[in-house]
DNA sequence: ACCTAGCACCCATAA
DNA sequence: CGGAATGGGG
DNA sequence: TTATGGGTGCTACCCCATTCC
């Protein structure tokens, strides 16, 4: 804790984001010229002309929620004069004082107590809710109005930031996506995001295409749409969009595609949402149609589509999902189907039964097995996914970080833009061979030791530091023969998306004896998921030790009422 | 990869 | 008042 | 009773102030 605090306070320059914000407007100032549409040209020029506290304000402005702004809001020490710094911003545009206000938005800048006293004459009171007052307000009057009408008798302004599109296609262009802010250089420069240092070159950028950019922002405004409000027949239009050249966005394309069904199958559109689907290769897409057509009293069509489906599975889990529903889908067209026992043999002989008695404070029964079992020689870890994901990312650090074209374009990286892409493995093959083939000489083990000491907080996809001990380290290498790593190592290269996920729960060790197992824990009424039962198959079908602790609380509850 | 994914928890339904 | 939710900040 | 599907909630840097109910 006090570490934390010591990073946070080392003092950065008082106008650190705006330096920041040059930096990045240089970075893709160097990078784009070709792409850069005339007003972005126009805005990074005009942007480096403002006077610094013209261009400090900017930048807070574009940080914060926004587009309305109120001037008595803007508190900054290093901008002692909001008032002059935005002025230029004002002559420029940028900032707009001349724009009506919608009712929502005045509700959005104003806090109730102030909108209490402003619409008292209509009626409004403290004892009502803000929607209560938005409500009444919107019956009485709903057309939007300058300010200075709303807000009669007062000193306060409202200004309106009109560039805030211009801002996200640049972040945009910058990051490769939306979800990172301007902030991961703060961030980075406090040491709370540490990102491992790539050589990236004059050519390294997301996009290589303006058309790219746009298809990007229109799916992220189709996103929103549909997860923001119900969805319209009239989004059906999606499915004729046309198929995008770049497959990174094709792949986003077909994802916006299948929540599109999601969210018609969640608000009971079926039909729609078995449009979508069929139209959708996402993984998961072809069984969410199976599904959606059963529940339309379609199966026939169902029967037919998931016979066609497990002939060629797309995964393990749609397999194993798949032979979940045949059997139901073949008995509605009175075809008899032999009760299946239990899903698989191999794994209900894993099961294990204990009865334990809950510690107070209670636990979880993940943490509850772990304290039962739990020794000086035969430690126990909760681990979940973290362990093997971990070894993975260390071992094979040089592949996940290898510049390729495409994969490294910012210096806030956690992993290769392109991991998710299909030819990822493909692309990186020698590398991975080199950390497999470390497994066969032994090698292995300083490497990944080593890796554990010089990377050591930088940021993996498949490493989370804080869960990732030196003693569970040494451990799982002293315990976990190199065979079994292997084994599994190679099942994730597989399809490291799906197979990232799915460990049992807890790992014990027993160094004496170089061995260990791994538990998954499970409470009454909780159950193997998919991706789950996939790991303890092929854990049983190599040998590598697993069992499920189906654990029953031995005194339900006397200290309950409290 | 913070409107996203992985996990556990809780409930409804059907054989 | 308590306490959740949101926004801003380094 | 079991099996299945479905929905929800938590958690992700951490601290602080404001807002709202
Ligand atoms: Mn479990």
């Amino acid at each position: 804790m006090s570490m934390d605090n010591a990073i946070s306070t080392i003092p950065v320059h008082k106008y650190y984001y705006l330096h920041n914000f040059q930096n990045a407007l240089q970075w893709i100032n160097d990078r784009y010229q070709d792409i850069l549409q005339p007003e972005e040209t126009e805005f990074i020029e005009g942007f480096s002309c403002l006077p610094v506290m013209s261009q400090a304000l900017f930048v807070r402005l574009i940080m914060r929620k926004g587009p309305w702004f109120r001037y008595s809001k803007l508190v900054y020490d290093e901008i002692p004069d909001v008032l002059a710094a935005a002025q230029p911003l004002l002559a420029l545009g940028w900032l707009r004082e001349d724009k009506p206000l919608s009712l929502e938005e005045l509700f959005g800048l104003y806090a109730k107590p102030e909108l209490v006293t402003v619409f008292a004459p209509q009626g409004a009171r403290a004892s009502m809710r803000k929607s209560e007052i938005l409500a009444l307000m919107s019956a009485v009057d709903t057309a939007p109005q300058y300010h200075n009408e709303w807000i009669t008798d007062s000193t306060e302004r409202a200004w309106k930031i009109d560039l805030g599109q211009l801002c996200t296609r640049l972040r945009l262009m910058f990051f490769g996506n939306l979800y990172q802010t301007w902030s991961e250089f703060v961030l980075a420069d406090l040491g709370i995001f540490n990102y491992e240092a790539v050589a990236l070159d004059a050519s390294c950028r997301a996009f290589q295409q303006g058309h790219d950019v746009d298809t990007y922002l229109e799916i992220n405004v189709w996103r929103e749409l549909i997860n923001d409000a119900p969805c319209l027949e009239e989004y059906l239009e999606l499915l004729n969009a046309p198929v995008c050249g770049n497959h990174w966005l094709e792949g986003r394309r077909q994802k916006l595609l299948y929540c599109l069904g999601q969210a018609y199958e969640k608000q009971g559109d079926l039909s729609f949402a078995q449009q979508v689907y069929a139209a959708s290769t996402y993984p998961g897409a072809r069984h969410r149609n199976i599904r959606v057509l059963e529940k339309l009293g379609d199966c026939t069509q169902a029967l037919a589509l998931a016979q066609r489906a497990i002939e060629n599975p797309e995964s393990p889990d749609e397999k194993q999902k798949l032979a979940r529903m045949l059997p139901r889908l073949l008995r509605s067209q009175g075809i008899p189907t032999q009760r299946r026992k239990a899903i698989c043999p191999s794994i209900a002989e894993l099961s294990l039964h204990l009865e334990l008695l809950n510690p107070e404070p209670l636990l979880s029964v993940e943490f509850a097995l772990r304290h039962h079992w739990h020794s000086e020689h035969s430690p126990v870890f909760y681990v979940e996914n973290s362990l093997f994901n971990a070894l993975f990312g260390l071992l094979f650090w040089d592949a996940l970080f290898a510049p390729l074209q495409g994969a490294f374009f910012h210096p806030f990286q956690a992993g290769p833009a392109d991991f998710g892409s299909a030819d990822f493995v493909q692309r990186r093959h020698a590398l991975f061979e080199k950390g497999l083939n470390a497994l066969e000489d032994g090698s292995y083990q300083h490497m990944i030791q080593s890796r554990f000491i010089e990377k050591k907080g930088l940021l993996n996809l498949f490493v989370f530091w804080n869960h990732l001990t030196q003693d569970l380290l040494d451990l799982a290498l002293i315990c976990i023969p190199p065979q079994h790593l292997r084994l599994v190592f190679s099942r994730m290269l597989c399809d490291l998306k799906q197979h990232r996920t799915g460990f049992p729960d807890l790992i014990r060790f027993w160094p004496e004896q170089q061995s260990y197992e791994m538990v998954e824990a499970k409470a009454p009424g909780d159950k193997l998921q998919d991706n789950q039962i996939l790991w303890l198959e092929y854990f049983v079908a190599h040998n590598i030790p697993v069992k499920v602790c189906h654990v029953t609380w031995l005194k339900p509850l006397a200290t309950e009422i409290a």
